[in-house]
DNA sequence: TGAATATATGAACAATTGTTCATATTTACA
DNA sequence: TGTAAATATGAACAATTGTTCATATATTCA
């Protein structure tokens, strides 16, 4: 390839990409995405507020499993908790997980 | 818990859900979002369709390495190629992935 | 045909991740 | 206060993943 040209455009295509640091975030708030319990967990409580062993009954696994994983989605945003008695209700942090969740949803549809 | 609040709870949202073949796809589906060097890639392709050497170059990292990641989002139908000569040209497969993209990007910036 | 360039691929390794078991913590209530 | 139930957490392990090196394949052009 033309060497002025292919430096002309990796500088020009560069100079439009969010910084690093940016992309390195996204990529971690993705990857919360990326694991099917967690799919799964975010996806029952796109329904309603759910105790911890409710949760763990819906997708099939260790109330451990769920609970590892609550503390994921927590650390990202994703949910937040309520105590209430020996009980903890997990609930979605906002709208936005949804419509992520719905473009997916529509890809793999095609 | 009423055992039998719970039990009813747990069938109410199961039957909300989407078919769990579909949520491991979806979770599957963004596992390609969750890495850096993937999450660059295709920023760097939402500018224009660009040659493998170009990417290394862009996103500081081996040929052999984009050539890898290239290939997973190929797999999940993320990008496609066109060879002209002895480069390999990617570009995004549709604007789907730019939407999501985005919305991840509205998400962590808030 | 042979050399040079661009890309793709396989094997190996380190690092990360998800799950489980065991146990700690928290809360309610007898 | 002591016991039971719900949840959280730490350690350990297996499995998966991302990167690199070395090399194979494909293409161009002398």
């Amino acid at each position: 390839m033309a060497h002025e040209e292919h430096k002309d455009i990796v500088q020009e295509v560069k100079s439009t990409m969010p910084d690093t640091d940016t992309l390195f975030e996204l990529a971690d708030f993705f990857k919360v995405f990326g694991d099917s319990t967690r799919i799964r967990i975010m996806c029952a409580l796109f329904e309603r507020e759910l105790s911890v062993c409710c949760i763990a009954d819906i997708v099939g696994m260790e109330q451990s499993t769920v609970s590892h994983q609550l503390r994921v989605l927590r650390q990202e945003n994703l949910v937040k908790v309520r105590r209430d008695g020996k009980q903890s209700y997990y609930s979605l942090e906002d709208e936005h997980i949804q419509k992520i969740f719905e473009m997916g949803l529509e890809h793999i549809l095609e």
